[in-house]
DNA sequence: ACACAGAATGCAATCCAGTTGCATTTTTTC
DNA sequence: GAAAAAATGCAACTGGATTGCATTCTGTGT
């Protein structure tokens, strides 16, 4: 997660690892959904995927930085492209469909007691998303 | 979850419900600790009960509007006492041992795609907590 | 005091996303 | 072209979460 964004066609594969068609088949579904994404979701969009392999994959992903990981309201976990077009750490849930936003923009530290050390911050807005008003 | 808050000690029980003794030990134990528990923690805090009743009792906390339950990093639900004198919506999360600490104070919202409504926003900040510096 | 109704509890069974082990296939390298 | 490394697929397993149903408990009305 502290590697520096590869470009988008060509990530780096470190240390004997390949991009592998299903890889760049998640990610480029992925990247080409405006929604994070969970595992069942993935796995019908993308059917010649086993779900173990889809669920390798995707922490493959993670591991190399591509794909961030969250976790919703209903403990399911979801998935979207760590693009640089899209923020990294803001989320809109909407509380009615389900579905989860990626925000763009930095977003603001609140006051931590002493002795914290801040590695990250997420930020989960819940509501009614456009579709859903 | 739009209830005003209730008295610390004694909240409203609507529509012919109980605050039973399950219920007060559940609610007495999470407003003792000061991180967000998970199911099995309180379970064996609270022996006697059942890991069901447990399950409904949060649940009934949590719909009371006593209860926050937060979703983790590892997809485990936490659930910590949602009294005045702690935030409602910023938590820490250590990144070593796991735990969840309930910050004070709200925190301003992100920009925000035109169209959304926002009802909620959570901030969970990610680091090391004082134990583990 | 007794019966009744509603709520809460406990046990068993089920669900689902996530996870691991192992055999097989694919890709890279020598 | 063969060997080695990596990736894939199948099957089985885990652990928290969840539901159904029978039993117990509490409060109310007669």
């Amino acid at each position: 997660m502290s590697n520096p964004p590869s470009p988008s066609d060509a990530p780096a594969t470190p240390t004997g690892t390949r991009l592998t068609p299903a890889r760049q088949a998640v990610l480029t579904h992925l990247r080409a959904s405006a929604a994070a994404l969970t595992q069942p979701e993935l796995l019908a969009a993308l059917p010649r995927l086993d779900r173990v392999t889809l669920y390798r994959t995707l922490d493959w992903l993670v591991a190399q930085g591509l794909v961030h990981r969250l976790v919703g309201d209903d403990r399911v976990g979801r998935f979207h492209a760590a693009d640089a077009d899209r923020g990294g750490d803001a989320h809109f849930q909407c509380q009615h469909c389900g579905r989860i936003l990626c925000l763009a923009g930095p977003v603001p530290v609140p006051a931590l007691p002493p002795g914290c050390t801040v590695a990250q911050v997420e930020v989960v807005v819940r509501g009614r998303c456009p579709d859903c008003s």
